[in-house]
DNA sequence: TGTAATCTATTCCATGATAGAATAGCGGCC
DNA sequence: GGCCGCTATTCTATCATGGAATAGATTACA
């Protein structure tokens, strides 16, 4: 699947602090953070967190409770964090189009819950749609005319789009 | 499902001539043109002609010869012919980057190999990723900063890049 | 001539995503 | 009392997807 996939984000979400599904699933709820970002079904929420369990990256323990069902309250292994750390500082992210929209500005979301400095994201992020930008410019001189032609041109204006657009992600929120 | 599919595309390439399935996974080889708009696995092309045939749209007949394995030949039916008139010509087509990649310039690819108008077709994109571009900049004005205001200006940036470039396809292929 | 590789053409299968309903306890309201 | 709605999770049916399997025909070449 070339899709990205919410995972790493929970597990940032999850590294704040123990939450249980439904928790996790209000967290995608706010329209103006996450819930812009990622669309998550309740099915899915549960998927993925009996996927990152599986893996081992986070465990699992039954609350009771008298006011409320049982629930499962999930916490990071310290293989969690370990992959955590290696998702947020990746060092060539994907150039795509919506894995900008989507992976990185959950990296940048996730980081500054965390209160982990910004910078190294956005450069790396920044570098890796430069490199895919000239990669394209190039490939642009030796293209015929048609619809791949015209495809090609517009990744190329969405590239320089996000390149504009990407400065504006290396000032902390509250500079805005 | 939200994304596009190639249903109609291929609707599109049956138009011109009566094709089997291995013709078509062709057409989308050749880089130059829908190769670059759409990645089809075989499965999921028999998959899609199975799905269309189901619907009506296309109807099947074998074809044996002692050049090859034998083979299914797909043309349009009167309703497979109305369906892609409508998808051609859909008065509101989606503003969404992806499909504006995606089925518009795939739209236009067939028009263009059925020499029908393209006008039309260019006219109404643009009317649709105008609308979404003024809601989305009347959103920002009430969005609160964060990653959500983030991806918001993303989507506009992007927006307006569409906007730049969909000028450039009312040109036809020679004209470039 | 044998056989290996490649091309044509389609089907099959296992896995995984996804939507939506189902379940189920509890609290509040009228 | 009876119903609605909230919390919390699971279940199920469907569908997409990648990849391998099948299988006939042609070319390559020793």
């Amino acid at each position: 699947m070339s899709q990205p996939t919410p995972d790493e984000t929970l597990l940032g979400l999850l590294a704040v602090q123990a939450k249980h599904g439904y928790q996790l699933l209000a967290c995608f709820h706010d329209s103006d953070e996450l819930g812009r970002v990622w669309k998550l079904s309740t099915s899915q929420l549960y998927a993925v967190l009996k996927r990152l369990a599986g893996q081992g990256l986070i465990v699992g323990r039954a609350v009771e409770t008298t006011q409320a069902p049982a629930r499962t309250e999930y916490e990071l292994t310290p293989a969690g964090h370990k992959r955590l750390q290696a998702w947020l500082y990746e060092p060539s992210p994907s150039a795509s189009i919506r894995r900008v929209r989507v992976e990185f500005l959950s990296r940048l979301y996730v980081a500054r819950l965390l209160n982990l400095p910004t910078v190294a994201i956005v450069r790396a992020q920044k570098a890796a749609c430069w490199r895919e930008y000239e990669t394209r410019l190039a490939e642009r001189d030796r293209s015929a005319p048609g619809v791949g032609f015209l495809a090609l041109e517009l990744h190329i204006a969405q590239l320089a789009a996000v390149l504009q657009w990407i400065d504006r992600c290396e000032m902390s929120p509250e500079e805005d």
